[in-house]
DNA sequence: CACGTTTACGAAATCGATTTCGACATTGTG
DNA sequence: CACAATGTCGAAATCGATTTCGTAAACGTG
């Protein structure tokens, strides 16, 4: 059994309340007996129990963090955002756990708000914008604060940090437009999601100010529900009746992936077909061809996201907080000159 | 504020042991107002505290991950170690908090055993054998549950799940020898970790079957200490009097940083050098070339790792769990044929 | 009908901290 | 010296659940 603050009252002849207030510097305590309750509770290890601090503090110094690992192939997104949140948790004291199964679980949510098993939460990759607004007025109601990742959510009071997916799809669009291609295929997902439709606009923004008429038979949904969904995916855009010379994948696994089945296919990146993702994950760099993508900061966003989530839990709720925070082409080598436009 | 028992007690006009005892199946409560709580519970939404119910029952239902990730680029395997814990866990009804500054720390190890925060902890990439087993005394004496992670432990009484770093290291060796390579660069570790120790030994056991005489002045040293200690580490195996023709790394991240830094200096792999790395990680398959390397079941180990450790807290303590997983040789492109053997 | 059993419930203790508030001792002041 | 101000401490309440144990009512049996 760990030792208590009781064992430690009594091995000192003082009180409980003395003991807990000399350690948290707390109250009225003569500077002798808070030095010899601190060395007392060093020689016998005293550590104070969560359980029962939380339950008196209400508080316990935790923070959640919901994903939704296997859709869309965001893993490794996801995989970048950990360490630096769980450093700047740590460092300001606070643990982060993991929910794993709680994606799209309204219940789940509320009663993860209602255990009070944390302090705030952060979701990563949710729903579509209805179901955002009525999770985050749930979970107001609860009082518990929270923040979304990683898009703009066009609703006042919501409380996020972001990148601007509009520009990003706008910079990968641009590109491939410079490079020639005029047929873009844009992979885009079968629900409405905030950051889908944000891509989305950009791709079709970046096409207008082309002067290239938009073109719906280009842009194909994928369907994470089917049996691998990534090869299908990339199958569908190719037996187009008039396939595109450049594709625009939703993330850079599912490029990554559409990279491989296209050697199988004995089909040349970029010479045949010019192919780009999405986030700007570790592994698109060092892919054969490296991969064009746009780079979504993981690092500076699981930072903010934790700095910004503290920030709601301290000053409990009032402004929500919204931050933005850039997005960068990265042109390399599986995106080149529109075959067709050469000749 | 959340509802409590007491609430729901007042609700229904019974007392809260009767409602507790209602909610948990436990006790005599008659049938008919089993229901009636039921129902009012789920009315109000009613969710016990967390807190309150750890603070009672002793255990908190959440196990601890300690990792390390800086570490020599063994960031990329922790990662994949996760979902599959996580979803483990949370099929169990636990959750994993993430401890990622404990590494290494005996006086933070024995505050979070004390504070009782987790009912378990997996511990992935610690230290040396002989703090290995410290800790493990340690926690032992805590009466907290736990695993080591991913390697063997030559010590009665360590729980852990396992694969076999001779055989990995060893398979590796004797593909680079079948390929006609003789003199076989091995990366090490500057302090002497059992992962790195087991290794060194596969390696030499496969040189030594195959009449190779050990040179140690290819077993080189990373220093994590160092600036960019990846490229030091690669350029010292090629600025030795007599560089080898393949070169073993100590993990997959480290292997495909020395790809990139062969291309820049056009040393072509693996016509004049051979790369293998180590881990299988999901980036090694996408490298260019392809990277070489053996693999260690990352969904596999998280996922056994984390039902050995509840089996742990289960029966609390008792004969330790120790499971070896298989390791498999990925041949792929970044190793080929020693090009002195060819001539 | 008397008495032992069974059933259903609640009062109170408990888990281990924190915090409020009152009591006592000490010091300072006129 | 009387009294107010200050400094230290501890008793007790509290956080929200679970669990033990006692009791009263309902029931069955000879």
């Amino acid at each position: 059994m760990p030792v208590t603050i009781e064992d430690l009252s009594n091995k000192l002849g003082v009180s409980r309340s003395t003991v807990s207030k000399a350690l948290n510097d707390r109250g009225d305590v003569s500077s002798q007996t808070k030095e010899r309750v601190t060395q007392a509770a060093r020689e016998l290890g005293y550590q104070p129990s969560a359980a029962a601090r939380s339950l008196r503090r209400q508080r316990t110094d935790k923070i959640g963090l919901v994903v939704n690992y296997p859709i869309y192939r965001v893993s490794d997104f996801l995989a970048e955002l950990i360490p630096g949140m769980a450093t700047v948790a740590e460092e300001a004291a606070y643990n982060l756990i993991l929910y794993t199964s709680l994606a799209g679980k309204t219940q789940g949510i509320k009663s993860l708000c209602r255990s009070r098993e944390v302090d705030g939460i952060i979701i990563a990759w949710p729903q579509q914008l209805n179901q955002t607004v009525a999770l985050s007025r749930l979970m107001t109601a609860e009082e518990m604060p929270h923040i979304f990742l990683p898009r703009r959510l066009p609703h006042a009071g919501l409380s996020y940090v972001a990148t601007d997916h509009v520009q990003g799809a706008r910079l990968l669009t641009e590109h491939l437009i410079a490079l020639g291609h005029r047929r873009i295929g844009f992979q885009r997902l079968p629900e409405v999601y905030e950051t889908d439709h944000d891509r989305h606009a950009g791709y079709v923004e970046a096409l207008r100010a082309a002067g290239i008429d938009y073109d719906p038979s280009l842009v194909l949904a994928a369907d994470s529900s089917e049996v691998d969904y990534e090869s299908k995916s990339f199958y569908a855009f190719l037996t187009l009746p008039q396939p595109p010379t450049a594709i625009l994948f939703f993330t850079d696994p599912m490029a990554i992936r559409a990279l491989s089945l296209a050697r199988e296919q004995r089909i040349r990146v970029p010479d045949d077909l010019s192919v780009a993702g999405y986030d700007g994950v570790l592994s698109s760099a060092v892919t054969a061809p490296a991969l064009t993508t746009v780079r979504q900061p993981a690092p500076e966003i699981g930072k903010l996201a934790v700095e910004s989530l503290l920030q709601l839990i301290a000053i409990g709720g009032g402004e929500p907080l919204q931050h933005t925070l850039p997005v960068e082409l990265i042109a390399r080598d599986s995106t080149g000159m529109n075959p067709r436009a050469r000749v």
